[in-house]
DNA sequence: ACCTGAACACCGTTCAAGT
DNA sequence: ACCTGAACACCGTTCAAGT
């Protein structure tokens, strides 16, 4: 006797991700999760194939957002303007939903973690963006050099490590025109 | 009656090292550190508080041993060449002893963190070659470019998000350069 | 004064039985 | 065809009893 489903992959992600949002990655149990869309634990198994996989698709969901939202403002013509551009959307996304960052960016068994062509082509306007300023012999390593310090940088302020006070928003903005003045001129 | 202790706080810290760097921290298991030293999980609790006492103390010993190797670079006379072979040290260290840099950087609960003051101690000599580096005014904001961007890329090495190819020590020394150049000019 | 076995809580997961 | 209660494994932690 066929049975309707009481719920749904989509209600599964969502309610995992307002939790993650909430109370971080611990707290994506899948009790919790089971009681947020009404049904048992066991159930979910019928949805996910486990925990690290509801993880992923969470995951996925996150980095799908913030590849929509670096594209948004990747295309103002000048590349420059589009690193300093992609660099905020970045720490705002971050601050947005801080939880999801850090899920994002976690240390997660490779299983738990969304596929490397998706974060590739997340990360792909932030290359294009370095070749164009660059130029296309040093664009892997300036990419590299935007990317890493962009996300070194909100790592760090999530982490709390930034506890020598000063101005972080301006420490930001210091490095974006560090980064992207020294990226336009040749070494 | 008193009893003689059958293991002590320095080698349950260095089980648990040494159990980090071959399996990861979610194999630091208070079972397999007692096993390492050769008594029953319940008795760690004689001398540490809880399993996340153990993680700050092993992290402890990891940002000591950091300090001491960066301060042992810092010392050229030279801030541009400090702050390069400090760079070089932090990579070379999270290369040999990979799981030990992660667990540093890892997302803990506060109290399984070392203390602010041991971090702010740790991150000195980077804060002052930034400083005789950029000047004082933008020593803190020029630390924090450096020691995000340094931090950020061993970050993403380690978690494999290089999976573009090209040639990643290079693209750490293009990234030094065009760091430590761009803080010794003015904005 | 430290060590141990037994016990408990918590959580991911499986599975037979229900509808 | 999906849902559930019961059960199991695993792990952190407590505690009374042992030496």
């Amino acid at each position: 006797v066929p049975a309707p489903a009481r719920t749904s992959i989509d209600a599964i992600v969502a309610a995992g991700l307002s939790i993650v949002e909430r109370d971080g990655l611990p707290a994506l149990t899948m009790e919790r999760v089971a009681r947020a869309v009404g049904v048992k634990a066991p159930s979910l198994y019928k949805h996910v194939g486990s925990r690290g996989d509801l993880v992923r698709l969470v995951g996925i969901r996150l980095v799908t957002d913030l590849k929509w939202t670096l594209e948004a403002v990747a295309s103002s013509g000048d590349p420059a303007t589009d690193l300093r551009s992609m660099a905020r959307v970045m720490r705002a996304f971050a601050h947005r939903q801080p939880g999801g960052y850090r899920l994002l960016f976690a240390q997660l068994p490779d299983e738990w973690r969304p596929s490397a062509d998706l974060l590739a082509e997340a990360s792909a306007p932030v290359v294009r963006a370095a070749a164009q300023l660059a130029g296309e012999d040093r664009a892997l390593a300036g990419a590299r050099t935007v990317t890493a310090w962009a996300h070194g940088f909100i790592d760090m302020e999530l982490s709390g490590a930034f506890r020598l006070g000063g101005d972080v928003d301006a420490a930001y903005e210091f490095g974006i025109e560090t980064i992207s003045r020294a990226l336009a001129r040749p070494l």
